[in-house]
DNA sequence: AATGAATGAGCCTTCATTCAT
DNA sequence: AATGAATGAAGGCTCATTCAT
């Protein structure tokens, strides 16, 4: 019997190394070759586990869109009003898992290769319309459907927005105050509904 | 009769090239050689004007740059209120020649380019502080100093976002959607210190 | 059970595996997985059983060649005039299995595999040389020894000739007519010597 | 202005070279590289000039094919009776030139070539049918119709064979015996039907 | 006997950049 | 000013072959 059971671990070490070493460079001019050193082998190994780079990045987006998802599912779990929940899905956002420099990085670069990438745009909109309908659902028991959508767009488009812009700059507000800043748009749009709800801490 | 001070004019026409093609493909995998045959000479000749792609690239960002600030300083021109002036910088974030699919599509990509590349970071920051500082001190004539910073960092990550999604999805917001969608946390925010102002048409 | 005895089957099922991938695709460029493939079994396994991708192609060669010379050896066996066993290799180059269009194929391909495997080279002029030296004898009976080389190398190249162009064309001469022109030739050139055989039907 | 005209002589000696790698290695496993060191250029430079590696190929077969056709209408220009004519285009596949041991491998290269490459194979079609109908069109003035596509196709298959054994063999027969050969062939069939020509010398 | 795992070497192709004219 | 010509450096991918189990 050869050598088995190691497909798993390797595709794993690939896509985070993928994930790092786009992350840090910061750009998708990533080579195989760095890939594959990263995480420890040959670049023909690497074409064996994943047949082409391109199916590298996209189980990369994958992993990174799948453990968001996670994340969002727990936080969720122990919530009980539907503010709670729409909390949570903010506070998944800007955890300290996914707002780290390197996240950040692969998350922006991906949004470019979704650009000119179909498989990758498919993906990037599949994850962006599940989240939306749950913020939406979420927003219709407190505001009109319509409403709803508007908030959870606004909402969504400042996450995003503040994704960006921390991946830029330094001086873009760290994660406690980035909370605040889409805690409080949300507890001032639900407000003029006659919603109210305590100041977000 | 020789062909002199062409130079302008070959500039001009390789940074317009080079927009249209990054927006184009959506990606930074532009050739020098797509860009120098879309502004009709040889890559030779962008080579002769621009030393480097990167070069040529930097003159684009600082293109699309100073493009946007003329249109932020015309609109500003007419307004009179701080209030104005603010809607004025909205206005002109989400402006029709801005918000086109192809500048659109740039800017994300400089966004990318600007986080490995050194030069288009320090562009794209000067700029962001630029706009913030402006925004600041519109706001601050309205609300208290510390309130004024969150609001611009709100406003602007809004807009970002909104640009992020446009450029991924076709079921993201369209132009009077997304103004009416940052005017209203301006008004919300505002709102709550006090200030009052008619609702977003 | 021990797997005892497998080596034949597998090597057979190796060398019919090549034969058919070259046949088919037309070219040497033909990997060991896809032999390995077709054959049922891991490349690691075919090298296993062939050392090298050059014996693969060796054996398969010496297998068309030796299912030749026996097909050859089987007509000639119930053949009993000089003219009758010459019109047996006649029929047994042309013959149905022989002109098989993978087996043309594979031949075509060998040849030219051939000019740069010595073995290879080695294999292919020992069964040509065999084969020439079997039509000399026989014509030897019938005409003077110096016509009967020639008439031979006549012989062998219509034979090959008309295998390179089955290979190539859909045009080309089916097998009955093709074997019709050869034994055409035999027949004119042993007539001019003086020896009558009836016109090939 | 650049330095100008370079293409035809690169061209040439692309194709140039490549014929003798392909004539001296006898195989189509020739890189680029190989072709373009031959050249004296860089493999860059050689894929300025041909798009592909394919293209290199093609660009080889077409020259030879067309050297051929250039020297068959050579020699026919001074023939004046049909029979002139199609020893002419025997002596012309015979001749020194064609029968050069580097242009016989690449021929049979060439014909490898032609089974999997659908331009390749076009290209040695329309070669082949042009030298069949030229001969048939001469060999009609002396013989039925039917007749005379039969002993075209044979001459042809027996030169090509003759081609087929010189690549393999040292025991081929030389030029001259080989035109013999083929002239005889065709004599024969001919003074079959009643035409009668002198012996071949 | 059998195979998944692993790799070094190599090939085609692209591209930014330079040079000569 | 302008460009065809030229190249070094790299990158993605393939493949024969070997290894460990």
């Amino acid at each position: 019997m050869p050598k088995v059971g190691q497909e798993p671990a390797r595709r794993a070490a690939l896509v985070s190394a993928t994930i790092s070493e786009i992350g840090q460079t910061g750009s998708l001019d990533v080579t195989v070759g760095q890939i594959a050193k990263r995480a420890g082998m040959s670049t023909a190994l690497a074409h064996y586990y994943f047949s082409t780079k391109d199916a590298i990045f996209l189980a990369a987006m994958r992993h990174i869109l799948t453990e968001f998802g996670r994340l969002v599912r727990t936080r969720m779990a122990s919530a009980v009003t539907p503010i709670d929940r729409l909390n949570a899905i903010i506070d998944a956002s800007l955890s300290r898992e996914q707002f780290a420099d390197e996240i950040v990085a692969a998350w922006l670069v991906f949004y470019v290769q979704a650009q000119h990438s179909p498989e990758a745009g498919r993906l990037l909109r599949v994850y962006a319309r599940r989240l939306h309908s749950n913020m939406v659902h979420n927003l219709s028991m407190l505001v009109p459907r319509d409403r709803a959508w508007d908030i959870a767009e606004g909402t969504a488009s400042m996450i995003d927005g503040i994704y960006i812009r921390h991946a830029l700059q330094d001086s873009a507000p760290d994660r406690p105050k980035a909370r605040a800043l889409v805690r409080d748009y949300l507890r001032l749009t639900l407000a003029e509904i006659g919603v109210r709800l305590e100041r977000a801490h």
